[in-house]
DNA sequence: TTGCCTCTTGTGCACTGCTCAAGAGAGCGT
DNA sequence: ACGCTCTCTTGAGCAGTGCACAAGAGGCAA
C-alpha cells in the first residue's frame, strides 16, 4: 500500500535508518536468490536472511511475494528491444527480438515459468516490446484485427519455446526421477512407435517429452532455430498484404 | 515407494479397509480440487479433506505432491491422438492435433502452467502422441535431425500458445489487480508507443501483456489459428524436401 | 494362533506468506 | 529543548504447507 508510492519519494529523504534498504537492492538480492536456489527455494524469509534483515521489512518496501516476483520479470526482460539498424527487414528485426529474448530468459533460467506461464508477470509491462512487435507487424503488412492476431501468435511464440525449453526441473528427488525417465523410454514399445523408436537415440533428452534435463544443461539451439524459421516463414505466408520478403526497409532520412 | 509396485498388485487383493482409496480416486479428486480451487488453492490437505481421508494416506498412495499432479496433467492429456482418418494431408493431421490440444488444456486452465513450464509433467509421458508428430513430420519431409529439430518446434508451439493463454492470474487482490492494471494501459505514452496508442482499444484485454483476464474469461481464439496457420505454412516452406501441400497421403491398403 | 502385508490415522517438524503491534531514529515546527 | 510525525525496521504470532515417523486396524496365509 505505502510501498507503492514510496517508490518515487525515495531521493526526497536520506536512508533514516541504518541499513537504509532500497526496493532495487531487494529486486537485485530476489533475483540472485532465484538464480541460486531456484523459484522454489525462493521464499520471503530466504531473501530476507540474504539481505540480513527481516523479512516483514520486504513486504513494507515491496507489498508482496507476488509484487517482488513481478519486479523480477521485468528486471530479466529489461533492453529487451534493441536499437533498430538501418536498412534491416522486418524478419531480420523479427528474429532479432526472438534472440534476445530467448538470451534473456537463458540467463535467469528460473525465472521462465513466471515468464511464460503466470500473468503475474504482465504487471506493470514493457510497453516498448509491444509497440516494437506491432510496428515490425505493420511492416509485414498486418492491419486491423489481423496485426492483433499477428501480435499474440507472435508473442505466444516469443515466450512459449523458451519457457518450455526451460521448464522447472522437479525439486525434490532428482536423480531418482532421471533414472525413472530414462527407464520408460528404454521400455518404450518399439512397435506402437515404430518412428519413435527408430528415432530414439537422436531424440533421447534432446527432445521435449522425452528428456530428463532441462535447456539449462541440454540447451535447444537447432530446434529454436527451425522454430523461429517456420514461424517467420509462416508469417510472411500469411501477411495479408504480400510485401517482398527480402525488401529493405527505407532508411528514415532526418 | 511401494506406491509405484502399489499400482500393478492392486486387482489382486480388495480393499482391505472400509475406505478403499484407490489411486485413480485420488487423480479424480484432485483433478476437480484443481479445477475449483486453482493450482495455487490446491494441496494435500485439501485433496485429502474431500476424499474425506488423512492426508497421509494420500502420500502412500502416490508418493508424492510431484506424483499427483504429474497424473493430473496425464489425465488432462489423455486422448490428444485421435485415429486418423484416410485422406488427411499432413498438414490437416497437424491443424487437428493442435486443436485438440487445446481444447484438452481448455476444460482444466487451471493446469496450463504444469503442461507448459514444469517438467513434472513429463513424468511416464505419452508416447502417442510422440509417435503422432513425427509420423506427421516424416510426411512432410523431415528427416534426421531437421526432424528432431521440427518435432521439438511442433511440441513447443503445441504447449506454448495454450500455456500462456491461459496463464494464471494472481490468486489475492484480483479486483485491485485489474484495475492497476487498466491505469497502466490508459497512461500509455502515446507518442512514444504511437501505433499501440491507435489500436488500443483493439488491444485492450484481447492481447498478450496488455490484458487483464486470461483465456478462460477472454478466449483467444483468431489469434490461435492465426498462429497455427503460421506455423503449419512455415513448416511447409521449411521442410527440406519439398511435397506438395495439399497432396493427400497414400491410403493404406490393408 | 501367529505373523505378515496392506491400508489408514495422528502427531510432529521445519517451513511458508502475511498481519499486527511496537518501536528507533531522523527531521520539523514551536 | 520539546514533542510530533513520518519512514523504516523488528519480533511475535497465525493459519497453513509438504512430508516423515510411529502406530494401529483388519484381512490373509501358515
Amino acid at each position: 500500500m505505502t510501498a507503492g508510492t514510496a517508490e518515487q519519494r525515495r531521493p526526497k529523504r536520506a536512508a533514516p535508518r541504518a541499513i537504509g534498504l532500497t526496493r532495487e537492492a531487494v529486486i537485485a538480492a530476489a533475483l540472485e536468490e532465484i538464480d541460486s536456489r531456484g523459484l522454489h527455494g525462493f521464499s520471503m524469509r530466504s531473501l530476507a536472511r540474504r539481505l540480513g534483515v527481516n523479512a516483514t521489512v520486504i513486504v513494507w518496501h515491496l507489498g508482496n511475494r507476488n509484487a517482488v516476483l513481478a519486479e523480477v520479470v521485468k528486471a530479466v526482460q529489461r533492453d529487451l528491444v534493441p536499437p533498430r539498424p538501418p536498412g534491416q527487414t522486418w524478419q531480420e528485426r523479427l528474429r532479432q527480438i526472438f534472440a534476445r529474448s530467448r538470451d534473456a530468459v537463458r540467463q535467469h533460467p528460473n525465472v521462465a515459468p513466471l515468464i511464460g506461464a503466470e500473468i503475474v508477470s504482465n504487471a506493470r509491462p514493457d510497453l516498448g516490446l509491444v509497440e516494437a512487435l506491432l510496428e515490425t507487424l505493420c511492416e509485414a503488412g498486418f492491419e486491423g484485427a489481423a496485426l492483433r492476431d499477428a501480435y499474440n501468435a507472435t508473442h505466444a511464440a516469443l515466450v512459449g519455446f523458451t519457457t518450455q525449453e526451460l521448464a522447472q526441473m522437479p525439486s525434490e528427488d532428482l536423480a531418482g526421477w532421471r533414472t525413472e525417465m530414462q527407464d520408460h523410454l528404454a521400455r518404450a514399445d518399439a512397435k506402437a512407435h515404430p518412428i519413435l523408436a527408430r528415432e530414439m537415440p537422436r531424440l533421447a533428452n534432446q527432445a521435449f517429452i522425452l528428456r530428463w534435463q532441462n535447456g539449462v544443461e541440454a540447451p535447444m539451439h537447432d530446434a529454436f532455430a527451425m522454430f523461429v524459421d517456420c514461424f517467420v516463414a509462416g508469417l510472411a505466408a500469411c501477411a495479408p498484404r504480400r510485401k517482398r520478403g527480402t525488401e529493405r526497409r527505407e532508411t528514415p532520412e532526418a
